[in-house]
DNA sequence: CGGATTGTTTTTAACGTTCAAAACGTCCGT
DNA sequence: ACGGACGTTTTGAACGTTAAAAACAATCCG
């Protein structure tokens, strides 16, 4: 393996030259610049990345902590890692993977992968309702950039990039409202849920604006599953009232509305419009397919990456970007 | 940050004894070595593992190209990862992300990560039939280990660790065997793929093993989706002759026979039996639930880890592990 | 023509670690 | 007392790169 030596060796230049000739080119006269680089290329150099490192202290890599919550499925994890990396290679970095525990528990890791100067960053992702994770990072002074806004802080302690759940389910109603439903319902999480208010409040908020009801309109679910959505759907179905429109806060939520709707002999689209969110791989594999609220994964890898490796100049970025209806055969106009 | 100097400092030694204590302490006397030990941890000292690396050349990372197929979905890649994560890391590594193109195109890439000493080898999964990568890898002197088996190659280039698709398919078939069924038919994929050929296979060979008919009763699917599952269980169906149970080689293909079956007033689980392949998140989460075999993930990585970071001597290792069959309602006995 | 200016290249000194060899003690047998 | 053997510690050099400063060369200006 060629090193840097060996190639000015061969060009009859210094060392420092060609480490130039790759680093600061306008530094080097045309002539000089063509030689160096033809014994790169014939040597076949390339910089030896822990050299680099060494001597620069950076590693160009962004540490990602791959989630493994047991009740939850991440059905877009694979698009998120994929439009992550893409991004990161895009400024000549890449993303390292690691396992952590949750929480407090888990920060050792993530400084230890700091302090041994793997990562020179952090993506976090997943993140919950008062997550301890942002507030030590920052005091550690540790870069980091989150997938989600901590909830429930008034000032965020770092930058974020997120998806607007409540303009989501503004949307998803406005779509349902064009093809003429009028009693919209809202199957959603916990209180808790900073993400699950988020959008539970976009509803809301949307439905007075087009003077459609909401009291009684809204089920919380005590946990992310098909059963507890069938559920859910039940029990507005049998409030009596009429719904012809059903907002999820999640598609696997839909997806039991879907089950309760078919099971009761009614015709999803036909009869009751329904909405999802995040468009998983689940909601175009269904039948009918499931209208749902798609993340712009590229742009929110792109934000992520150009956030944290910025200049981070002054106070911390914010970026809200807006969700994408895909529409399909769940809400096609009854 | 501290480094192994400041810490000899502190400790009254020198340089050299520090990093004995952390790399062989059973050369330091008990004295010493608690002296040291105590200046570590008083310091927080970290190793810079860009030093470690440059010196020892070996950065105990491991390079995994987070694949991106726009028509297969990977439904089980969050849990792949998880696995492969917690794998390196109880050896002291940590997994890369990369992204490439497909095939040969890709061969830069990954000899770019070697070259720059960013990785020490590479984990290759979406093994494609006839895959070029092994071949490549290997002539380059690249240190690799695939998950799944190079397919159409009587002698595999390097080593792998895979999933007994064949065991895994009879295993489907005896199950449905037990609960009563007789006449078991197979949705497969095209001949041109190793992996479907090896599933069929043992089906096939089940199937006769105990007496049961197969002629009529395979049908390959041009594409891995619901509605080509869907399509071949109604050309099943519409043959005339009765089918009791139906082996999927994929769980989406299974999902497609279950629609078709339901779609026809006939009840999966109690008229006819269904399996899928790779217990993919959805197949605990549609209704009936779906019976499929489950790839043990944690063993495979292991093993991935074990073979690439092993001692490597002699011929390349393979290992064919056993898939275990998850039995749930679209298989009850009928 | 001398000094300043600009452009190009080289020299020197790190970055933080580990390897190999040398040095230092201590103990032993003779 | 001496040489050898062992156990522990230190010394010197190297891994491959880049930052900073120094050196050199060419050009410009008064």
């Amino acid at each position: 393996m060629a090193t840097l030596k060996q190639v000015a060796a061969h060009a009859e230049v210094s060392v420092q030259t060609v480490s130039n000739a790759l680093n600061a080119p306008h530094r080097l006269r045309a002539d000089t610049l063509e030689r160096v680089n033809r014994s790169i290329e014939l040597l076949n150099y390339r910089p030896n990345r822990n050299a680099r490192s060494l001597r620069t202290s950076a590693v160009e890599l962004i540490g990602y902590c791959v989630p493994s919550w047991p009740n939850q499925t991440h059905l877009v994890m694979d698009q998120f890692l994929h439009a992550l990396c893409a991004a990161a290679e895009r400024t000549g970095r890449h993303i390292l993977l690691f396992t952590a525990p949750g929480g407090v528990d888990g920060m050792p890791t993530y400084d230890d992968l700091h302090a041994r100067r793997m990562v020179d960053g952090f993506v976090l992702s997943q993140t919950e309702t008062h997550d301890p994770r942002h507030g030590w990072l920052k005091e550690q002074g540790i870069p980091f950039v989150s997938f989600g806004r901590v909830w429930k802080e008034t000032t965020q302690p770092g930058p974020w990039v997120d998806v607007d759940g409540a303009a989501g389910s503004a949307m998803a109603v406005r779509h349902l409202y064009e093809s003429g439903r009028r009693r919209i319902a809202f199957l959603g999480w916990p209180k808790s849920s900073g993400l699950g208010e988020d959008r539970v409040g976009g509803w809301r908020d949307a439905c007075k604006d087009l003077g459609l009801p909401t009291t009684g309109l809204t089920v919380r679910c005590r946990e992310d599953s098909i059963e507890e959505g069938a559920r859910a759907t039940a029990r507005l179905l049998d409030a009596g009232r009429t719904v012809d429109g059903i907002v999820a806060l999640s598609d696997i939520l839909a997806l039991g509305a879907l089950r309760e709707l078919t099971r009761r002999g009614l015709t999803p689209g036909h009869d009751v419009g329904v909405t999802g969110f995040d468009d998983s791989p689940l909601a175009e594999v269904v039948s009918p397919g499931l209208t749902s609220l798609r993340q712009p994964m590229d742009q929110i890898a792109e934000e992520l990456i150009t956030i944290l490796t910025g200049s981070s100049n002054g106070s911390p970025v914010e970026r809200l970007l807006r969700p994408e209806l895909v529409i399909r055969g769940s809400s096609a106009p009854g």
